[in-house]
DNA sequence: CAAGCGTGGCG
DNA sequence: TCGCCAAGCTT
């Protein structure tokens, strides 16, 4: 019996034909799905879809939207990459005239690269085409005891051409859902259930005895640190600035708290010697971010009009209780902090009267005005 | 092609 | 506490 035909037959006992995403016809929702479980959790990437749609029922509406209203019901998912070429691609697709209709048309998509896009044609236009996630380049490595390492070129390579060699002739739907199933409920990361597996006759790992030793890992670097030094700077209107993360890099697109190195001259000096408000570590998939919030007050005249903080280039004040932008999770989480206990510590410092390189006195503003 | 890109859950 | 990992894509 065929690998097909045994998790065909498993998944019509074990399969998950509950979860929307296989309950599913819109190409639409379909695609939002597919982008937004990419590196994702299941549990979790359910959620954001759920909102997602709620919220973007449809290209048009996806397409009016402004990006931060997009990334501001993404918060929180990570690599917001995606959600930014998601919504650059609605747009894109809006002006062509709608979706596309195949796997061909659908690789042209930014954000949607081969998996993706097999695995909308499957579903949405009953292609017969090749599906290769984390959980079926597990169960194809284990499979065939593939002794290249999953994460090399070579490696990749050969689980494509297993993963096709596979492929059956029908039932193209059930049979993606039943590998990603399978390896998300049976052939486990961890602690695999092997002993009442229906592939154990022929899973050659298992054959070897050496379930454990599949998928063949590449040794990975150390993650690399770096510090982020932040500053909280809030005014009489009880707002917080914040400035839209540089494009590319970590967060783009996203909002956060101004950089440190803003601050010029004597305020710089200070800001440095005082000992940071909060300080937290917060691990991405590549480096280790070790992040330092010092808190500053900008005051103002008219806290009616707030002007700019003289800081950043670009930004805004905005209510930290009423975000209407997409912001990082730590951010989020120092905000939160901040509304809890705003003023514990009194504020470390007032805005200077427009300090070296600091503002935009080139363009004749009156940091004076603004600053005390 | 290797490196860059988030976040939270789990053992 | 820490490393691994999850419905990957882009440059």
């Amino acid at each position: 019996m065929s690998l097909a035909a045994i998790l065909l037959g498993w998944f019509d006992v074990h399969g998950r034909r509950h979860l929307p995403t296989y309950q599913e016809n819109d190409p639409y929702a379909i695609w939002v799905g597919e982008v937004l479980l990419q590196q994702t959790q299941l549990s979790r990437g359910l959620a954001y879809r759920q909102r997602f749609l709620a919220t973007f029922p449809d290209l048009a509406t996806l397409a009016q939207a402004s990006e931060d209203a997009v990334q501001a019901v993404c918060a929180g998912i990570g690599y917001y990459g995606r959600i930014h070429r998601l919504h650059q691609a609605a747009r894109q697709l809006r002006a062509q005239g709608g979706l596309p209709r195949d796997f061909a048309g659908w690789l042209e998509v930014p954000g949607v690269g081969r998996t993706t896009a097999a695995a909308i044609a499957v579903q949405a236009h009953g292609e017969r085409q090749v599906v290769l996630d984390g959980n079926i380049q597990r169960l194809m490595a284990r499979f065939h005891a593939l002794d290249e390492p999953s994460h090399s070129a070579k490696g990749r390579a050969a689980l494509w051409r297993l993963a096709e060699a596979h492929l059956p002739a029908v039932r193209l739907r059930d049979y993606t859902q039943a590998l990603m199933d399978f390896g998300a409920t049976w052939c486990l990361p961890r602690a695999p259930r092997c002993a009442d597996c229906p592939l154990q006759a022929h899973c050659a790992a298992r054959l070897r005895g050496a379930v454990a030793a599949y998928p063949v890992r590449i040794g990975k670097q150390p993650r690399k640190e770096q510090t982020m030094r932040l500053l909280l700077v809030y005014n009489e209107a009880g707002a917080v600035w914040l400035e839209p993360r540089p494009e590319p890099g970590i967060w783009a697109g996203l909002w956060s708290l101004p950089g440190q190195e803003h601050a010029q001259g004597q305020l710089a000096q200070e800001l440095n010697d005082a000992p940071p408000r909060w300080q937290l570590r917060h691990l991405l998939t590549h480096r280790m971010l070790h992040i330092e919030v010092r808190v500053l007050h900008h005051r103002m005249r008219d806290a009616s009009h707030p002007a700019r903080w003289p800081g950043s280039t670009q930004g805004r004040w905005c209510d930290p209780t009423q975000l209407e932008v997409g912001v990082p999770a730590p951010i989020a989480r120092i905000l939160a902090c901040w509304q809890e206990e705003p003023y514990a510590h009194g504020p470390l410092h007032q805005a200077e009267q427009g300090g070296p390189g600091v503002g935009q006195a080139a363009h004749g503003r009156t940091a004076g005005s603004e600053n005390l």
